[in-house]
DNA sequence: TCTGGGGTCCTAGGACCC
DNA sequence: TCTGGGGTCCTAGGACCC
């Protein structure tokens, strides 16, 4: 091997372990975080995995069990997680080079030459965020990424902790063979089918495919796996920050109501904010947009179920929420079934240009020219996101903090933690006797 | 009653051009 | 009047990830 070793950085169980941080009382209890609307489990405790509850079940199916299990329920709490993210990836940048941040909680990372020194700085990279954050890692060192995320899920069925590819080969030659094809990174279920029907059902076999007969029968993206398989580096990352710094080629801001919406009136609203919202973010990477797509769904658990989208061109690519808005809402009336029930919606923006360096042929500056963005991005800021909008009717804050609107289509989030690390008053509070 | 929210990349096929 | 074949660009849809 060449030496060019990836290192992956993964967070146990992040937004549970990110519950914990400022809960201490919630270790070793068994917790679950719920996704938006309290709709799902998408993250639990070692101790409530080990209750049996899988990722992705519906809350409300196994409420009753957990809670007579003991097992607490927490609303996800984004701000909080991204605040602890952002801490923890800036310690293993600074431990090891050629960090690529690939989601919320891991990263890439590149080991030394010397696979032993690699070993002690991950060993002591993983103390120090665990000290300095209190967030625990499990972290893999392998040829190729996908060799690593192989590792990564074989340790952390042990426990976690650090574990490498040529360590474990060496210990266990046959591993890739008790290894679901499923859980190869990039197979996901239609691949799996398909790849069982070839006989393929593990790491294993797949690793012993040949790499452009797979490529004939799937694709480019299959054909890096097993090559990336056999120890041949093959896949690269966009090597930005995946989290803050990336430009997006499309911005998306989708929901599902907390509870049906009916009618024009409430869709606009809805379809409203969440153009706003996403106008803040194509703002804040420079971006204009040319395109604006929304969708409007009934309940897809429904039998008439119903789904629709529908685009508008934006001649002049824009950036302000107010062209962004009368776009987005101008496409409802030829998409809306009175009758229906609507559960989601949701505003893309597509076909984005650098802002920086669109010009008109006259040489004048595009549809920005009213600086509203601006002002209200900067309110945003000041006053906390969401306090300030556009056609808000009706939708005065009732919630705990200024963002949440008394909306009856806004997210359940009815076990919700602080957010200890961005708001003042949701500081944790310590006292001494 | 109650089932998340973002993204990325690739491929196939149509339109158009020479 | 007749018309092949190849390149390129674009888009919709599929598949994957966390």
């Amino acid at each position: 091997m060449s030496g060019r070793m990836f290192v992956l950085a993964d967070a146990d169980s992040f937004y549970a372990s990110c519950e914990r941080v400022f809960h201490p009382e919630l270790a070793r209890r068994p917790l679950v975080v719920l996704s938006n609307n309290d709709g799902c489990v998408v993250s639990r405790s070692r101790e409530a995995k080990l209750l049996g509850i899988s990722n992705g079940t519906p809350w409300f199916k196994i409420r009753g069990q957990a809670q007579h299990d003991g097992v607490i329920a927490r609303s996800s709490n984004y701000e909080l997680y991204a605040s602890l993210s952002r801490r923890m990836m800036r310690l293993m940048a600074a431990a090891l080079p050629g960090q690529e941040i690939y989601s919320i909680d891991e990263c890439f990372l590149r080991g030394f030459q010397d696979p032993q020194r690699t070993r002690i700085v991950c060993t002591r990279m993983r103390e120090t965020v665990l000290q300095g954050i209190g967030i625990p890692l499990t972290i893999a060192t392998a040829p190729t990424r996908t060799l690593a995320k192989i590792v990564s899920h074989y340790i952390k069925h042990q426990g976690g902790g650090i574990g490498d590819w040529d360590l474990l080969r060496s210990q266990e030659p046959d591993v890739l063979d008790r290894i679901d094809v499923s859980e190869v990174w990039g197979v996901g279920r239609r691949l799996t089918r398909k790849l069982q029907g070839m006989s393929i059902t593990t790491a294993g076999d797949l690793a012993r495919a040949d790499p452009s007969r797979i490529r004939h029968l799937f694709s480019v993206l299959l054909q890096r796996t097993v090559l990336e398989l056999q120890g041949i580096p093959s896949i690269e990352l966009d090597d930005f920050d995946a989290i803050d710094g990336t430009r997006k080629q499309q911005l998306m801001c989708s929901r599902m109501f907390g509870q049906p919406i009916t009618g024009l009136p409430d869709l606009s609203a809805a379809v409203s904010t969440y153009a706003q919202q996403a106008s803040i973010r194509l703002r804040k990477q420079g971006s204009l947009a040319g395109m604006v797509t929304v969708f409007i769904a009934t309940s897809p658990f429904n039998q008439d179920y119903q789904s629709r989208s529908g685009s508008i061109i934006l001649t002049d690519p824009a950036d302000d929420p107010l062209t962004i808005a009368r776009a987005a809402v101008g496409t409802l009336p030829r998409m809306i079934d009175p009758h229906a029930r609507y559960v989601r919606a949701g505003v893309m923006l597509g076909a984005l240009t650098d802002a920086a360096s669109y010009t008109t042929f006259d040489g004048m500056d595009a549809k920005r020219d009213n600086g509203l963005g601006t002002i209200l991005d900067q309110a945003n800021r000041k006053f906390g996101l969401q306090s300030v909008g556009i056609g808000w009717a009706g939708m005065k804050g009732k919630g705990r903090a200024r963002q949440e609107t008394g909306a009856a289509w806004n997210m359940k989030r009815h076990h919700l933690s602080n957010r200890g690390t961005t708001r003042w008053d949701e500081l944790a509070v310590a006292k001494a006797r």
